[in-house]
RNA sequence: GCCAAGGUGGCAGAGUCCGGCCUAACGCGGCGGCCUGCAGAGCCGCUCAUCGCCGGUUCAAAUCCGGCCCUUGGCUCCA
């Protein structure tokens, strides 16, 4: 069956039809590690996550590259601020940390590799070289800028035209550039104290000094302009030309359209073939924005809510469409979650059973687990339909409880080939995690412990050693092992 | 202003590319019942849509065409 996608590029659902027929070269627009990351960001993730789960299931070779944007004024701005240290490089580790942190909770299948912009300097000078010497850029006063009248087709993925377009980048640029809408590939020197001060937090004092990394270049001591860095480290870590570009709708213009000329313009040929852009996560009828103040962190939705309520939520709209985050959108995912989960359960118990028989054939069961598996096919290949997806698990979810409530002698093999749907499909394709992994779950099982812990420390300090060498030896054949140090007991699962 | 996406039931959200299985999926909510010591879960049934508005094409339109209204995003850092 043929994967279809939604290319912003053309405009249409188009065939997938990478350059490699077995391998699928995906890059996702990763983040400003300038604060922790919301739940819009995580909805990128997630999505993206749950494209390349389903190419690689559907038998490509995946090479997924996400990005960090560790050079920004915003990282700069919030330097000085209580644990994030001093530098633009301490500020960006914080929240790098941070980010993955919130990946893994989320349970993120892991890129093939995070590049960093500030590990990238030498091939986006390399590449601004090129577009110098190709005639795309030029040098004014240490800064390199895009001639954008120079790319024929600037402004073919977001449909703006290059005679209307109203100035691009920050007024200090304009003066130096031959056309407003030519934008920065290198700019000399540090961040001005003006530029990272608008950023700053009123808290803190306002930067003197120009501040922020910079690097040496044949053009001046500077820094890289936002755009090329994706482009340069596509390139390095994919290729000139990629299959699937993924971001948030947002960066169309001008990131994407900026990056689309700068690396058709160096390689001369297309860059991305498909452009997915997911569209935006949105609060009471405005985007989920730092700058709006509106959002919803990753890290607090995930302590509320669990990894898997946090993942249901954000695949309940497929990327096409905005999202509505509410309380009552976030406690529907919740109970789709725990219907699946149930069911899961459920079937696993049943399968478990002596009420499991070899020779029991139960054809609506049996039924049910095809229908599930062909539609959830369908729905992924119409355009990664997360939420059709889902809706076909949930049938399948219906099935295994009708079943089960009315029948007394399980079709062992029809139980399995449930269990196996869910795992296959809403595991390793959606990426939930089943049993143990909720994390929910697993915070609770470390506190059910600690109270045991601390109920046993009683009974140690009362000197009753059998009582707690007995919840000791419980613990242990739970596989909760316990050791006991000067500072109190610890325990291991 | 310019560019780009959208407008489907109380909510949320598929379906719109390729018109007819759409008398509109899945779910949440509400109502009734079964089960149950209670609750929950589950099951069964019911509830709720003239698919933004107007016009056109067609045997047939949520789906195609035209006009209008409204919303959101981008044009400044933004996933």
């Amino acid at each position: 069956m043929t994967l279809y996608v939604s290319n912003t590029l053309s405009g249409e659902q188009e065939a997938f039809e990478p350059h490699n027929p077995e391998q699928a070269l995906v890059y996702t627009c990763g983040l400003t590690v300038s604060d922790d990351a919301h739940l819009g960001h995580a909805r990128l993730w997630v999505q993206s996550d749950v494209m390349a789960r389903w190419l690689s299931h559907v038998g490509y070779d995946v090479r997924h590259v996400q990005n960090f944007t560790d050079v920004n004024e915003k990282i700069v701005a919030r330097t000085g601020e209580d644990d994030l240290g001093t530098t633009e490089q301490s500020v960006a580790r914080h929240y790098i940390d941070s980010v993955i942190e919130d990946m893994r909770d989320l349970n993120l299948q892991r890129a093939e590799v995070y590049p960093r912009v500030s590990e990238h300097v030498p091939e986006i000078i390399d590449l601004v070289e090129t577009l110098i010497e190709e005639g795309y850029a030029y040098e004014a006063d240490g800064s390199v800028y895009f001639d954008v009248t120079a790319f024929e087709d600037y402004g073919k993925l977001s449909g703006q035209q290059v005679e209307e377009m109203e100035a691009q980048g920050p007024e200090s640029e304009q003066s130096e550039k031959r056309h407003p809408a030519d934008f920065a590939l290198w700019k000399a020197g540090a961040v001005a104290p003006e530029d990272a001060n608008e950023h700053r937090s009123d808290d803190l004092p306002p930067l003197e000094e120009p501040a922020g990394q910079t690097w040496e270049s044949p053009w001046s001591e500077g820094r890289p302009g936002w755009h090329i860095e994706c482009s340069a480290m596509s390139m390095t870590h994919l290729d000139d030309h990629i299959d699937i570009h993924v971001g948030g709708q947002d960066l169309v213009f001008p990131h994407h359209e900026n990056e689309v000329a700068q690396s058709e313009a160096a390689a001369g040929e297309p860059f991305a073939k498909y452009w997915l852009h997911v569209r935006l996560l949105e609060t009471e009828g405005e985007k989920m924005s730092s700058s709006l103040g509106n959002f919803f962190t990753t890290k607090n939705a995930i302590e509320e809510f669990g990894p898997n309520v946090v993942r249901m939520f954000l695949v309940s709209t497929s990327y096409t469409q905005r999202q509505t985050y509410s309380e009552e959108t976030i406690q529907e995912a919740q109970q789709r979650w725990e219907r699946l989960e149930r069911a899961y359960e459920r079937a696993t118990d049943a399968t478990d059973s002596p009420d499991a028989y070899a020779k029991v054939e139960a054809e609506d069961l049996r039924d049910a687990v095809t229908q599930a598996r062909e539609e959830f096919e369908a729905a992924m290949n119409d355009d990664f339909n997360t939420r059709a997806a889902v809706s076909a698990l949930l049938e399948l979810a219906s099935a295994v409880h009708r079943y089960v409530d009315a029948t007394e002698r399980y079709d062992y093999r029809g139980l399995v080939d449930a269990i196996e749907t869910f795992e296959e499909l809403g595991g390793d394709v959606l990426g939930f995690q089943f049993v143990t992994v909720d994390g929910g779950e697993v915070e609770l099982a470390g506190d059910i412990v600690d109270l045991v812990l601390d109920i046993r420390e009683e009974a140690r300090e009362e000197g009753n050693y059998e009582r707690a060498d007995e919840l000791r030896d419980r613990l242990e054949s739970l596989g909760v092992t316990v050791e006991d140090t000067d500072e109190g007991s610890t325990y291991r699962l």
